[in-house]
DNA sequence: AATGAATGAGATTTCATTCAT
DNA sequence: AATGAATGAAATCTCATTCAT
């Protein structure tokens, strides 16, 4: 009794070193290059084993890309526990995302590749799931903000959302890629910028202004 | 007299007719997976020859996003001819922004692949000089804008061309992987967002608000 | 009493299960293709499982054209039955031959390969014991014939037997590679081609003729 | 002057030197087995070169099975200069095929091996070449034989060359298979059987018979 | 008896890059 | 300047077989 469970909790401890593996080495030589040899060796197991739990380089990838999401679902999360209104939430949304991403730079890359590649082949189930999550929760807390006076009427949620994400997103890549040549050349630091572009839309929705 | 300049234009032909083939074998099959053979038997040159103009895939690669970069500066160029202030001409470089990727789709994955890449080991002297040209335009605008009283005192010049770059780059980015996916769920169509996304910081900039 | 037996009947059982899903597999997707692990599936049993019935998967593939030369011979003795002399017996092996490739056509790939392959490491016991016993109808056959005075006394049983069987071998092969072409070009079917091949031997040995 | 003529003769005998090498390690390992690193390091040169000249194992293959054929078509038609009419040149083909077979029987599997495969995806230019030369000789001689009057009038040139050629190859690959067997079981060499199957199409189609 | 996770040696193929001519 | 043959290191993925439980 219980034998069935246990050897269930194996199996996904198993995937899971995996997928840890996969990150270190994917985090340390960047995706392209990094071969099913490379995480065959960090988790010391042969390759074919891997092909036991992931059936192609690409769905392994995605693994790391949708524990990005998840992790970042769970920043969100945290964030927004405990703040009294809409807006309030929406601006610790973006911290939140900033927190994230300095805190886990690693899965910039990661998330980044996985918005884009183009989507096709991959587990419709999966596919996604962390995205969708991330800016339901985008569009859900305006809502909630509207609804309770915090946030502007006048604003469209579902577009603001998207901004919202797409603004951050971008900002980010290119702190990522031009970050220091920005700072270098002009002394504005990276946090300094995502701050302001955080602030833009805070400023933007806000009932009281 | 004129010997070797003619050798040298007919080097810069070279050079082009090279691009040229790349850009078309490129945008039909994507980059990651185009070969020097394909760009080879494209241009009709050995591919012994292609490595006497470039050292590397790379950097043919990235004379593409150069070119790409040189285009969407004509496009700058041309929007801001005859506009009377600084705010109309940052609302005409938003405008031509959506405009290039409207019609040149095809560059949209070779620039996006350039602010992805860690840029190592590129010819120092070329790379980012299209972006570099991108942004000023940006400041240069905004800074002449203060001057003439329409943009807004308290804004900062370089931190705003910035997020305006950033923010319209992680917009286009958005749509281009989920776009399509908005549109279906939300019925917002993709020009909708970038409108909203640039009259986002119109708006903000500008000093009669 | 009778638990050993039973045991025994199931494990035969088993055995069969698996030769009957093998089978399945290696007919549908060919022999070359097929994989253990398409086996397995097919008989809802563990890879493993497989190897305590079977040694190899040579083996198991030997099985099936085994199991091809025990219908075909089932076919022979159908056909012989009521014959009155051994020249007829052996005009009705030859159309059983025909018709059973024509019933059973998947076994003409197990069949042929049992012929094309080296014949190493395989079980002293079972290997060619299908074919014996299909040849040896052949000679036995041409014998009684002999005796019963329907065959010429002079042609060798054993040669005869042996060229039957390789000239109907031949023909199906033959016909099986190029049937179709050759009906295209000259408009002959197969069926008349391997009459043709059948009668060729029955004339040279009638000895009414 | 003569230099392209030169650089081509060079790649041509390059060419042949993998399909020796090929044809050496085949012969001695078997077909499925041997692999481009066995025909890469005989041939001293570097796998990827193989495949500068022959786009896939399967092509280089077939490369081997087509030299069988051309070599088969020079005995054949060795054999049958200064025979004086039909009946006799078919009665040396079918020696030269004996004769073929034992002085090169390395090329047995890979000739049949041609014949069992499935044919798709090869050069059509180029498949079965050899064979359709192979049985052309076989139709043609058949129909000089009935036009000089040494073959019977009423037999079909198409169906006796098709079952001359399936019976000869049947033949063959039973010895191939089974011949040692046959010789220690019954005393009847291989010769013998071949030189019967052959007697047998002669016999049936002498017209002074 | 049955499992099924793990293996690991290889198979085929690709391609950026070099270099002798 | 141009060639193009040659390289060779890698990359992805496969699968028969084993073995601890």
């Amino acid at each position: 009794m219980g034998t069935a469970e246990r050897k269930e909790r194996e199996k996904q401890q198993r995937r899971n070193d995996i997928v840890n593996a996969a990150e270190k080495v994917f985090f340390s030589k960047g995706f392209e290059i990094s071969t099913m040899d490379d995480v065959a060796e960090e988790v010391e197991l042969s390759k074919g084993t891997l092909y036991l739990y992931f059936k192609s380089k690409e769905e392994l990838f995605y693994e790391i890309a949708k524990r990005g999401g998840e992790l970042l679902d769970k920043y969100f999360k945290k964030a927004i526990r405990r703040k009294k209104n809409g807006l309030e939430k929406v601006r610790a949304i973006g911290e939140a995302f900033i927190k994230f991403f300095k805190e886990h730079n690693e899965y910039h890359e990661a998330m980044l590749y996985g918005h884009t590649k183009r989507e096709d082949g991959m587990d419709d189930e999966c596919k996604d799931c962390e995205k969708k999550k991330g800016s339901d929760v985008f569009v859900n807390t305006i809502i909630e903000g509207i609804k309770d006076g915090s946030i502007k009427k006048n604003i469209d949620p579902a577009i603001t959302a998207f901004l919202l994400w797409g603004h951050t997103m971008g900002v980010l890549q290119l702190i990522a890629s031009k970050g220091p040549m920005i700072e270098k050349k002009t002394g504005i630091k990276s946090d300094k910028l995502l701050k302001h572009s955080l602030d833009f839309h805070y400023n933007a929705m806000d009932a009281s202004k």
